[in-house]
DNA sequence: GTGAAAGCGCTAACAG
DNA sequence: CTGTTAGCGCTTTCAC
């Protein structure tokens, strides 16, 4: 089997070059006679147009990065990467684009690859996962004017395209959750407040509690780091204050926040109760279940290339800035249910 | 700022194109002082060369594939595959290639994608993962002359190039472990038989016992599919026939075996030894924590990575076939303390 | 040591 | 409607 160029089909079928490239590019102007005949020669010899000469003559390449800096190499402890992946990946074999991985796993990667993801022309487009609001990496990437869009950052100065999940208004509906079934003292356990996230899911606690006429008490507010373990130690400092409910900013913390709750003798939700933040599968298997706000991860992944490679395509202006909502999940750790 | 290529660069030093060119490649045959004043606009363009144009020349892109089937999506579940992938990350940054990811979700994808795969000269080899002895896709590699190396496949038949955890070997320390702590009826709790990691793990657990003087009874051997609630529902069955140990294919499973043993009011390892495999995180963290075989996960793929490079370079001859030690965790969930 | 020239396989004006 | 002709940016003989 000798190797298949735009040539040697355009000898088989009789016709030149360019024409068989209108037909590969199902293009107009040519006629049904001839783009037949061409196609038989194509489907019969099997060809497949080579993508590399094609990218070098349309300064496309079809392919997005998806950038990983070490700071977020967290990611891979929690199901979040996993799903947001399966998001990324299928947009982008729906959409026909292929997908790069970067994962940097320190200072040295960075600095190495970075540059050559900016000017080798290897890639359309970027996806970069951060949730610091001040990545050096976003600057280069402004500079570069590679198109991109980040997973995870919102930042109000330079305005970037974005999508991420609504962290505030999940938070919001939470402790607003709370708020309705009466709960008085309601603490949170916040994510570690370097995270953006984490702030987020923080404000909404706030702006949940003060427009419903609640107070804030700092005493009520105590920072975890998103693991369970961080989440027990939290709830131990917490229960010298006596909160009747929390909010915790993720499953995982909730779930060692209720070991410290039952290792002091009380029960979720009769003695606190709980609302999280995550919706991991765990969430619907621990004793007892978590209510809890569902992230629509996958989704957010999809809509992230779909914004990429509408960027891609029409240029950066106006900026995409998009909010995932989330989804209150209802089981018992609220002690909703008896309310019901 | 002017587009930079070869040629901008020749004229800026004042030499030609094959002379940028030799320098950029390191290639020998250029004076010191050219190549100095050479360097030295590079650097000071930030000159970097157009990866798709050099791929175009040179037939090579640098590039490697990760293809995952849909059968395999399972790996999602479990940390096996963020373990995997940063391993094979990590090596094929180490060695400067880039990596493409292909999750493929369904059956049309699979379709549309592996011929592009195969065909399009994007790609210098493929890295597949895979569990079944007969995936066709491993065929189609086969015709298409792509080189590729399987992750999880190890098949007498067609001799392909793969690396794997050395699942017999594991299973064999792991019940030979229990033997030696003088257990007699020792049961298994297999994962899904169509895996072949699930049948290479039964496998060393006859021969452990046969080389060992044991005689195989089929009412200690259960078939689980690797997830808590499938050993739950095993050791449930298994306890019908009291064993005195159980060796448990996976960390998972494990974690619901010993769940079902403390609802009959038995306790590990006093009533139940157990043995386990993965060493995932939380296997240190039960309650009583596991004794389990560490598979080398991140070094397996970056392993996978190495061995394709140097399928790619040096051809398909000989056909490398690689299995990776385990190690046995010893912990207490084997009652192992107790003979100390 | 250095440069000229011919590709790598495709797209995209521009003619006819 | 179809073919001719330049490129895309780089590597690689082959002369000098």
């Amino acid at each position: 089997m000798h190797k298949l160029t735009l040539e040697s089909i355009a000898e088989l079928a009789g016709v030149s070059r360019s024409t068989v490239s209108r037909v590969v590019n199902n293009q107009a102007g040519v006629s049904e006679t001839v783009r037949d005949r061409v196609m038989a020669v194509i489907e019969h010899t099997g060809y497949q147009p080579n993508s590399v000469a094609r990218s070098l003559a349309t300064q496309r390449t079809g392919m997005i990065g998806l950038v990983i800096p070490r700071q977020m190499q967290t990611l891979f402890v929690d199901p979040y990467f996993p799903r947001l992946i399966q998001g990324i990946s299928a947009a982008s074999n729906q959409q026909g684009s292929t997908l790069a991985l970067f994962l940097l796993h320190n200072e040295d990667e960075e600095n190495r690859i970075y540059p050559q993801l900016l000017n080798r022309g290897t890639l359309d487009g970027v996806l970069f996962i951060t949730n610091s609001t001040e990545d050096p990496f976003v600057q280069r990437l402004l500079n570069s004017g590679m198109p991109f869009v980040t997973i995870g950052r919102d930042c109000e100065e330079t305005p970037t395209n974005f999508v991420d999940v609504d962290n505030v208004e999940g938070a919001v509906t939470a402790v607003s959750h709370l708020v309705r079934l009466g709960y008085e003292r309601i603490a949170t356990i916040t994510g570690p407040l370097a995270s953006l996230a984490a702030q987020n899911r923080l404000d909404g606690y706030r702006q949940a509690l003060v427009s419903r006429g609640h107070s804030l008490d700092a005493n009520l507010i105590m920072e975890g780091d998103f693991t369970e373990a961080g989440g027990y130690y939290a709830m131990q400092q917490l229960l010298a204050h006596e909160p009747e409910a929390v909010f915790v900013a993720s499953d995982a913390m909730a779930l060692g926040a209720m070991r410290a709750v039952r290792e002091v003798g009380w029960t979720v939700p009769d003695d606190m109760a709980v609302v999280s933040f995550d919706d991991l599968p765990q969430a619907a298997l621990s004793d007892p279940p978590l209510t809890t706000i569902r992230q629509p991860i996958k989704r957010l992944g999809m809509l992230a290339v779909e914004t990429l490679l509408d960027v891609i395509a029409n240029g950066v202006m106006p900026t995409r800035r998009i909010l995932l909502p989330t989804e209150l999940v209802i089981r018992s750790s609220c002690g909703a249910d008896s309310f019901v």
